[in-house]
DNA sequence: TATGGTTTATTTAGTCCTGAATAAAGACGG
DNA sequence: CCGTCTTTATTCAGGACTAAATAAACCATA
């Protein structure tokens, strides 16, 4: 409750390796600078760092009046991390370097119900990372549709999944012997918005997620707000028509139910826009064609999403709102709904809250999974626990080539709690 | 030797004295332990406390199969602090001891439309300050139903009173020559139920209230959330009913529009239960006597509040929801629509979610004003700004003086609950 | 060309805090 | 009564970090 002490060293080495990959090299009176603390302590880490062979001194950068700024950058060697992204019927990967940036990506099919599904998804992902490069491979980050207790324990509830505290990390870390962070994917997404997006600008923010489901993915004070079971961000059940359709999570007319992908495909086929089997790409063409009653029925989502955002906007008060997700690609139509609803229903101090449509790739999902790794130097809450220690350790420890320690597995942290 | 340089050991000085404000005559080792510093420090801080007159070495604790304690206790002068609650149409004071106990409060007729409102309410807690005790006021805590953007500013800006950009903080800086800290009156019940209640228990939790208006103050790992302009919690304008009725902010069909008082007023008296100039008060007398319809009312707006709590939940995962407020009188007849919707509402993984409602009273908004200034020693996060750094200086200030005063026996300091 | 101004990096002295060892003070069982 | 155990409090050596002074490197300008 008063200070946290501890080895922030530790933190504190990793913190600018983050930083470097982030936004690219940088001065040391600049890294002192972003990262609060004094240039003499920076001195004396990036004195260890370079030592270690993790950072290398650049070329000078051109005196903005006084002494010329000696710039550090990451030795591109000094680590990978692989990103999972877990649905219902397939699983994604991406290899993502030390600076952010996706090395190769796959998608693999996969069945969530199989009674195997853990040793299928452990199989293919040994499969990927087989694949891979030859630098030290820092950990695995996967996303999932569902609540993680810890990101560091990683046992999962998804209803989208139909899983019940299914023990995701603990397996893949038996299994693989890698650092293995497991964490919702909306949260994991806001996490790699807050590195590498829009969100670094932003110390408060809202991540909404449009596609199969509903999400929102909350920072506050630059943090992701997990909540006490790491389900926060569940905007997808807040319950909206008693009467309505029904939700994966047993319940009646959740947003999701009413304005996820099946929810619009159900309204679609009721009224005759699209075939028994069409789905959201034949509404998507149909509205892009010009069919006015498929647009409305993007627009009539827009309408409720706006309306809703308006209760996170009053609850929470961010600056800026990031949608994302693979609905964003009908946005043209879901806008002509939204944009009206959202202001409408904002009390006028709030009005003006920013909202932002980021452009959305396939591998996004997996790509914010890898970030889970990426972002343990910047975890001084210690949000990834033992396993983002783990993580750090690997940082530092492959720099030293002769400190071939036998396997030794991880000492049992204890965590407090 | 009176002020420190650092504001690291300031905070934990103060943390000191709030832990023992909060709980009682404490131990060095279970201080140690409670804010997680090493007993090592413990002994040094305290020594320093002791020296300064500000802690009493009281009686041993019985031994628990080991050395005794000795406990350390406040010591009872070392200060008080005003908290303020700005209504519409009145103020309300009161006076609250360095332990959170209640010494005295007072309400005042106020009209927050009136040009002169600022000085009004400088008058008069200039007034109710004069007839205050000998020990030394630490500070101001005002608590107003709206957006602040900072504590130690106090730019205020409310629909309810009706006020944009009003300077509270300074203005009352100026003219009284006190830290002041200001807050929205939801937050700083958090704040308080932090300190002092329930939460002191909780990590995650959600304060909600109903009366006037419908609020929410959220706790998010122990620190309140205030969003980027300080409006977070502002759940009253959630968007319910697009063809509601007017709302305070302009537009319709609000939360707070439909099941804050005039909105149960309004309702009851369409349905001819209560006369055209009845109050709520009527309203409960009738339900308290077993008419149905009033009871309906309350039912009814316990029904939408449970659903809209849901939501909540979803979005923010808290580990219990404890409701305040005045509408809490007639929570008997709210709480039969309340449960079953809120229930029935939300997801599995959530169902269990703690409901707790605590007993309310007249001055319940003011001392959660007042704890404003007795929350800065926790104020690590520097929420309070210089403001609160002002009470922490007067906190170690006022006992140089007299540091030859001999060993006093502090009293026992009392539960504010 | 000397002089001063600016920005970056390092060194130095000192503060805050911790972990580990030690002392203090009782309970308890034989 | 004695030794052992447990819990509390203090002392001490050392690590992390900072502020301030200093050094280094460049620019501008009279």
């Amino acid at each position: 409750m008063a200070i946290r002490p501890s080895a922030r060293t530790d933190v504190n080495r990793s913190a600018i390796l983050a930083h470097l990959g982030a936004q690219g090299p940088t001065s040391r009176a600049d890294l002192a600078r972003a990262l609060n603390v004094s240039p003499a302590l920076m001195t004396q880490l990036t004195k260890d760092l370079l030592a270690d062979g993790l950072l290398a001194e650049l070329e000078h950068s051109p005196s903005q009046g006084g002494r010329p700024a000696r710039m550090l950058g990451l030795v591109a060697t000094a680590g990978r991390a692989i990103g999972v992204k877990i649905a219902p019927d397939h699983v994604a990967f991406v290899e993502v370097g030390i600076a952010g940036g996706v090395l190769r990506s796959a998608s693999e099919p996969f069945d969530a119900a199989a009674s195997t599904m853990l040793s299928d998804v452990t199989e293919l992902l040994r499969r990927f990372i087989a694949g891979g490069g030859k630098t030290p491979l820092l950990g695995i980050g996967v996303g999932v549709p569902g609540a993680v207790d810890r990101q560091g324990s990683g046992l999962v509830d998804s209803a989208q999944l139909g899983w019940n505290q299914v023990p995701v990390g603990a397996t893949l870390r038996r299994e693989l012997d890698l650092p293995v962070l497991v964490e919702n994917n909306v949260n994991a997404l806001a996490m790699a918005e807050r590195l590498y997006g829009l969100g670094r600008q932003y110390e408060d923010f809202l991540v909404l997620t449009i596609g199969t489901g509903i999400g929102a993915g909350i920072v506050v004070d630059g943090v992701v707000l997990r909540g006490v079971s790491g389900g926060a961000g569940e905007i997808g059940h807040i319950p909206i028509d008693a009467e309505g359709p029904m939700c994966t999570c047993g319940n009646r007319g959740c947003l999701e139910a009413i304005i996820g992908q099946a929810g619009l495909e159900r309204t679609a086929r009721e009224r005759g826009i699209i075939g028994a089997h069409g789905t959201i790409d034949a509404l998507r063409s149909a509205a892009d064609a010009g069919d006015e009653a498929a647009a409305a029925v993007f627009s009539e989502a827009g309408h409720l999403l706006g309306r809703v955002l308006a209760g996170l906007v009053h609850t929470l008060d961010p600056e800026i709102v990031i949608v994302l997700g693979e609905g964003t690609a009908s946005w043209n139509h879901w806008s002509f709904g939204f944009e009206p609803a959202l202001r409408s229903s904002l009390i006028s101090s709030r009005r003006g809250v920013a909202v932002a449509v980021e452009t959305w790739q396939d591998d996004s999902w997996a790509q914010g999974a890898a970030s889970l790794v990426l972002a343990t130097p910047f975890d001084s809450d210690d949000v990834a626990g033992d396993q983002g220690r783990l993580v750090r350790e690997r940082l530092v420890e492959q720099a030293s080539p002769q400190q071939t320690a036998p396997q030794q597995k991880a000492p049992q942290q204890g965590e407090a709690q």
